[in-house]
DNA sequence: CGGAAGTTTGAATTCGATCAAGATGGGTGG
DNA sequence: CCACCCATCTTGATCGAATTCAAACTTCCG
């Protein structure tokens, strides 16, 4: 039997152990395939999914999965779990790119050029399930297997885009507090076409140095902020729970 | 005879005019086609190419060509001049998303869901010479023709996904005079590509007011900064003409 | 010569950062 | 089971990078 892992945030020792688990049910049955990159292949053809899969692999909370600078040659689905991408910059400061969220993928973006090394860090936030593909494998069979598939391949890259510009509005225009509400409604949205919101309530894993990370700010103001949308009855975030108090009201300071 | 095209900033009377104008020659002899998208093809097969585009449209400076939220049933490669993709907020302030230099293309993006109206506007910033092709068949015939044309097709969505991660790094953890850096250091390297810099001289019309659009900053502050810049001679802007002057540095300036 | 757009410079202001000190709470080890 | 530890969150005081407001200057064009 494998260890069992515990704790939401672990420590920083050993930075990049993992654990091998034996795989959960075949791909067919998998509760959030319907919403991965691959949903119309494992419509039409589950076991040709669960052939591609070669593993799943378990990580603690706060492990490095592939570093900045090394050229992956697997593919992931994010079976259970957050996970983040981070640039790093020479004196410690981070970037968060954008939260990974169940049945998201990773390496999507590099999957064209498979010797460029990434220019960022993959790093589990919370514990994390991950199913295991081979990188060329699964663009292969998969990504241009049939029409509709290179439909969600394209459109899942859209929609990656999408939230890159839409962060770049945010960090180039907005207030804090404007950028705080436009991620608050960017998770639900993500979360919500998943099953995993339910408009008003959902997890939120990330710490307020996380947030930070994502937004260009510092945790300090973060807290703040997050105070003040609380005194409002605007929106709460306490353990890792968030709640969507005055969706309107929080719908408007994000727009403007 | 068409009208002539004066000036390169232009005022803001009647927005969306444009002039029609002959087709330049066949696509084969194009100067700028190497480095477009479609450039494996044009190179097996020119004609496809030519055969494939509509016509030629020229634009005076600062015009919308698209309409955020407008869906765009053509396609375009920039045969001269330069444009920029924005957002504006609602009460006016707008952040500029990328610069589209020649040989870059439009509406790449929203190219797998045709259905989906824009979330940005794309404007000339210069006077501007377009190709226009129509949507469904440049996808059609040239995107997906031949494996060198899908990894064209991918190559070119990454590296527009790699300069979207990298202005979020900027935008969210760097200084303004970083940014500033960084941009010139991007704009330097694409033009490069196209062999329109040779390292330390390229045009560069955007104004003041539009790379504080681009960088989150105000004009005035980008103006001190540039000044900054040129008084320690590592870099200067002149009537639209860059001129970097101490590369190295400007790359510390940059990385950190 | 007059006007408009762009750039520069100065002074005052502000949003968010930085520094610092507690408070809270869960996990670990004794 | 208790005590300590460490990560996270909170709150206050101060600081600073970039904004805002304002006015002059420069160029180009009509």
């Amino acid at each position: 039997m494998n260890k069992i892992i515990i704790g939401m945030r672990s420590t920083n020792v050993s930075d990049t152990v993992e654990l091998s688990c034996p795989p959960p049910g075949p791909c067919a049955n998998c509760a959030i395939g319907g919403f991965s990159l691959y949903a119309p292949t494992l419509k039409e053809n589950p076991e040709a999914i669960s052939r591609l899969r070669k593993e799943t692999r378990q990580f603690a909370a706060e492990r490095t999965i592939i570093r900045e600078n090394t050229i992956p040659t697997e593919f992931y689905t994010i079976y259970s779990g957050w996970g983040y991408i981070f640039k790093l910059l020479p004196d410690g400061r981070r970037q968060i790119i954008v939260f990974l969220l169940p049945g998201d993928t990773f390496s999507l973006w590099s999957i064209a050029s498979p010797d460029v090394p990434l220019h960022y860090t993959f790093r589990s936030l919370t514990p994390m399930t991950l199913c295991v593909f081979d990188r060329q494998e699964i663009l292969r069979q998969a990504v241009a297997a049939s029409p509709a598939q290179i439909a969600a391949f394209q459109g899942t890259m859209e929609r990656a885009h999408g939230f890159l510009t839409r962060r770049i509005v945010d960090l180039g225009r907005r207030s804090a507090k404007g950028r705080i509400c436009q991620l608050i409604l960017e998770l639900e949205g993500r979360l919500r076409k998943k099953g995993l919101s339910d408009g008003s309530r959902f997890t939120l894993p990330a710490t307020q140095a996380h947030i930070a990370d994502t937004l260009g700010l510092t945790s300090v103001y973060v807290s703040r902020t997050l105070a003040e949308l609380r005194r409002d009855n605007i929106f709460e975030l306490q353990d890792s729970v968030a709640t969507i108090l005055d969706a309107a009201a929080l719908r408007t300071i994000a727009d403007e």
